[in-house]
DNA sequence: ATTATCTTTCAATATATTTTGAAACTTCAG
DNA sequence: CTGAAGTTTCAAAATATATTGAAAGATAAT
């Protein structure tokens, strides 16, 4: 396979994965486009590459921003804008973990504490396992965001790093 | 809060967490119908609680059937099927993590694997950022793939369990 | 201060996904 | 075999999401 075509098959497969994911399928083709681009490269060129218009750009670029996985670059200079992406994968990882977790975990959390203050007969079946329910997925919910922590500060911490070693 | 309400909040919040994460609202809204009910309910049961058609309860429960979050129910004397799901939280979580890492993460890389092949001078800078991404990425995926293994191996597996405990 | 270059916004449009509901199909009791 | 009860299918409609492009807003050079 060339190179070109497997530059294609990446960002394309890269934007299918994301929509899996629930991430817009553009943003994840741009997000790969800047994985494996060597140098910043502008939104003309990003554009061009995709054949997307220039306020599509503009907008998918600011959510990969506010997502920490992109940076404004301003060479020196240029009138332009550059944009490039953290080359570093497991920071990448850790970086979208982070966000998620903050973003979907943490809130989910605090709306199950408050589905647990159900009013009502712990006796009545229906209450029962109702708050039963909301228990377990609360309490695997924690445990998820004990681990995930440990994950995004496993860089710093030795510890973490070797467990993750012994899963072989 | 009464019940009824906390029962109504449950689905809805799980139904827009669902969609964050590529399920569709409806059917991660049936899904926890079901795991906060007592006992197996029907179509019909669902059609009205969460006031959609047939045809939409037909077919996203057949999608949470093919995902083995639920099953059919046939009770004696009956005509009508009812339906009931796995209530083990940890039972779902694992299953979910086992059905989307094979249809996603798998062939995901498999794909990565095809594009190392790619041709071309390594010397080349494009193609050396290229091969090493795509290396990069497949070596993390190839890491959370074996993690996520033992995770869902992990009841039978005395070491993993203990290795989770040692999070917090 | 004016102009050229570049960026951002957002209403309108296009596309993709979900939902409906009625017809076709299946199954079983009598 | 026939009819009632239940299930499935899928084209059409409704809804949700993504994209465009042109106008407005910045910014910097002259």
């Amino acid at each position: 396979m060339q190179l070109a075509e497997a530059k294609q098959q990446f960002i394309s497969s890269w934007g299918a994965f994301g929509t899996q994911w629930g991430i817009n399928r553009t943003m994840a083709q741009i997000h790969a486009l800047l994985l494996i681009s060597t140098d910043p490269i502008t939104q003309d060129d990003i554009m061009e590459q995709l054949s997307i218009s220039r306020g599509n750009v503009n907008m998918n670029i600011r959510d990969l921003i506010s997502w920490n996985l992109v940076e404004r670059v301003i060479l020196p200079g240029e009138r332009k804008e550059y944009f490039t992406a953290e080359k570093d994968i497991w920071k990448v990882a850790t970086q979208i973990i982070k966000e998620r977790k903050k973003r979907e975990l943490d809130p989910m959390l605090k709306l199950l504490g408050q589905l647990q203050q159900v009013e009502g007969d712990k006796k009545d079946k229906e209450t029962k396992q109702f708050v039963e329910m909301v228990g377990s997925i609360k309490k695997l919910g924690t445990q998820a965001d004990k681990v995930l922590d440990s994950l995004i500060k496993a860089e710093e911490n030795w510890f973490t790093m070797n467990i993750l070693k012994l899963f072989k």
